[in-house]
RNA sequence: GGCUCCGUAGCUUAAUGGAUAGAGCAUCUGACUACGGAUCAGAAGGUUAGAGGUUCGAGUCCUCUCGGAGUCACCA
């Protein structure tokens, strides 16, 4: 039309407001200048041109440079059938193309928490949208089983411990280990504050207090100058880490076994969280890596020595700073071992796009190592993404260990599954359910109101975690979703049980709106995934369910099923809603949430 | 201070530059002799922080101001 050539970009089709008529809508506006005629003449002729060239057409109109499309009713039916019996729906063909997606990443010295349960979450859903649109997917996550941190706990085990264990003390073995960090960082504080009456502490305090500095202040200031330099503790820490890092066989043996108990937790939490990983790595084996990077870096030119020995990048002219990434002494820092262990990773999985799910407190890390590997001209630098996302917050602000306001994700599991299992049973709707299929149920229902609760938020956005809101039931929440597909799942039974054929959909003639909605629901689906790949971003799929769900239980509420007027109406709204029930059921298992049969 | 991100109803939030900014919670009012009421319908609640600009059209893009957060270690 009008003798050009426009691009598919150009052209945006919307599903219509409930308040027009019509299926789709193209916005006309874009093309007035090639037709040099007023919007609406526009919108009429290229209505007009669609009409004849596509039979799935069934009617157009405009309203001021808008161009509804009605599409056909055998056009519906056909996309009903196809969807029904297509178990793949929503998702492409494999590409063969192989993609890494880190998430979790703990520490070893203390239990899981909710900012974790955060990135796992859309560490999981990330790697089954990427999944579904073809893409093999290796789940990684690489475990900071050593340094500073670890050390402390294993120093206040061996002091404090009296080869306690965590079955002797039948605590969770993660928890067990995180106990002893905080007691360790209680141990320590009590040694500053004796530290300070002593006769050293005040002969620091005298000579070195900025002018009119109160003792208190001074002290604050002054702590990690202490533990480095006086504490008795932090001597010990120190040791520790030089002996683990000169592997005496004592030492090696302490961190592995306490490590295991850590693991042992975690394996725990994961499986609660529904979550695994394909490819463990541990910084205890990475940190170390990163050098000979180094060296290519300087033979490239991209990194250079300073006098000192110390080796920089400069990255001045894409606007950020020089960074160090090798110290003077030879050793590695933080950059260097994520250089190298990209570089391994890339040799060792064969991956094109590697995806690191990590707090937005490191942005400008992750800007600053994908401009390194560009510079270095690795090969899967185009490929690198830094799934961001902010920290969750509670409402009375930041979670703090040491105001012991970190919410605990195994407490946090545990109570979800509480409250469903009491809302539950104040409803009494699962008669004749064995006590295990209920727990099962139940399980699932509070794990489905957490995970829709934190996935549904944007990435990026920061989060407010009211824990009483997170395991809400009604409204927008997963066990409204889930609740949908009770329903659905219902009259699947009654089908069977009354082995009802519904071959007689096709003959079903006029749609009502509400089934309408459904339909043009069920057809986004396999855009959305799309979507939600290209922009990382599961919470497109939890906005993409809810709406669903709720078209749903409109139509369940506004048109008789069973008792339908014919029996092509009844048969159509059973293929309807068995479609409805699949498509929930796969959009819910890319964000990792599982469905009940009775709740 | 430099850089980055954020500011939408009382609260939690949605909206590839498109139609009257869409939900949920909380508040108020209604709806089951029917397939499950963890549901549905309605009311009320907004100058999208503020001011300019670009555009046929701006919550969305640009500039400035205000407010908040993160980050700027030879830490990780």
């Amino acid at each position: 039309m009008y003798g050009e050539a426009t691009e598919p970009a150009k052209v945006q089709v919307n599903t219509t407001p409930s308040d027009f008529t019509g299926d789709y809508s193209v916005v006309i506006f874009p093309f007035v200048k090639v037709a040099k005629k007023a919007p609406d003449a526009a919108a009429a002729e290229i209505g007009a041109f669609i009409q004849e060239q596509v039979p799935e057409l069934r009617a157009h109109n405009v309203v001021k440079g808008f161009l509804n499309l009605e599409i056909s009713d055998t056009y519906w039916q056909q996309f009903l059938q196809n969807t029904v019996s297509n178990p793949d729906f929503g998702r492409q063909p494999r590409t063969g193309k192989k993609v890494m997606v880190e998430f979790s990443s703990p520490n070893t010295n203390k239990p899981l928490h909710l900012g974790h349960i955060r990135n796992i979450l859309l560490g999981w859903s990330c790697s089954r949208i990427l999944e579904a649109v073809g893409y093999e997917v290796v789940k990684t996550q690489i475990i900071n089983d050593r340094g500073v941190a670890i050390c402390k706990s294993m120093v206040s085990w061996r002091n404090f411990g009296e080869g306690k264990t965590p079955a002797s003390e039948e605590i969770k073995s993660d928890h067990f280990v995180g106990d002893y960090y905080v007691l360790f960082e209680q141990k320590s504080k009590e040694e500053y504050a004796q530290w300070q009456n002593t006769a050293e502490g005040q002969s620091v305090y005298a000579s070195k207090q900025k002018p009119g500095q109160s003792a208190a202040d001074f002290f604050k200031d002054y702590k990690n100058k202490w533990f480095n330099e006086y504490s008795q503790l932090g001597a010990e820490v120190r040791e520790t880490l030089l002996k683990w890092e000169d592997h005496d066989p004592e030492t090696i043996a302490l961190w592995e076994k306490m490590n295991g108990w850590v693991y042992e937790g975690f394996e725990k939490t994961y499986n609660d969280l529904g979550v695994s990983f394909d490819k463990l790595y541990y910084e205890s084996n990475t940190y170390l890596l990163g050098k000979d990077i180094v060296d290519d870096g300087l033979a490239k030119n991209v990194f250079f020595k300073k006098e000192d020995g110390s080796v920089w990048v400069d990255l001045t002219d894409a606007g950020y700073d020089q960074k160090v990434v090798l110290r003077a002494d030879g050793t590695s820092v933080y950059i260097t071992q994520d250089l190298g262990t990209a570089r391994m990773r890339y040799d060792e999985l064969g991956c094109e796009r590697f995806v690191y799910v990590v707090a937005d407190e490191q942005n400008y890390h992750f800007q600053v190592l994908f401009e390194v590997l560009k510079r270095l001209g690795e090969p899967y630098a185009d490929g690198l993404f830094h799934l961001s996302y902010g920290l969750v917050e509670l409402p009375t602000g930041r979670m703090k260990t040491r105001e012991g306001t970190v919410v605990d994700a195994d407490d946090l599991i545990a109570d979800v599954i509480r409250i469903a299992t009491e809302q539950s049973s104040e409803r009494g709707e699962t008669e004749g359910v064995s006590a295990a299929e209920k727990a099962e149920n139940l399980r699932k229902v509070g794990m489905g109101a957490l995970k829709f609760f934190i996935i549904k938020v944007h990435p990026k956005r920061k989060m407010i975690f009211n824990p009483e809101e997170s395991v809400d039931l009604q409204g927008q929440t997963g066990p409204y979703i889930q609740y949908s597909f009770v329903r659905i799942n219902g009259l699947m039974q009654r089908v069977e049980r009354e082995q009802i054929d519904l071959s007689k959909a096709a003959d079903y003639g006029h749609m009502e709106a509400q089934e309408k909605e459904l339909l043009v629901a069920l057809h986004e689906y396999p855009a959305v995934v799309l979507q939600a790949a290209a922009a990382y971003d599961p919470s497109l799929i939890a906005n993409f369910c809810y709406a669903l769900a709720k078209s749903y239980h409109r139509f369940w509420h506004d048109l008789s099923i069973f008792n339908a007027d014919t029996e092509a109406a009844k048969a159509f709204r059973l293929q309807l809603s068995r479609a409805v029930g699949q498509v929930l059921q796969s959009a819910m298992g890319l964000l990792g949430v599982e469905m009940p049969n009775r709740m």
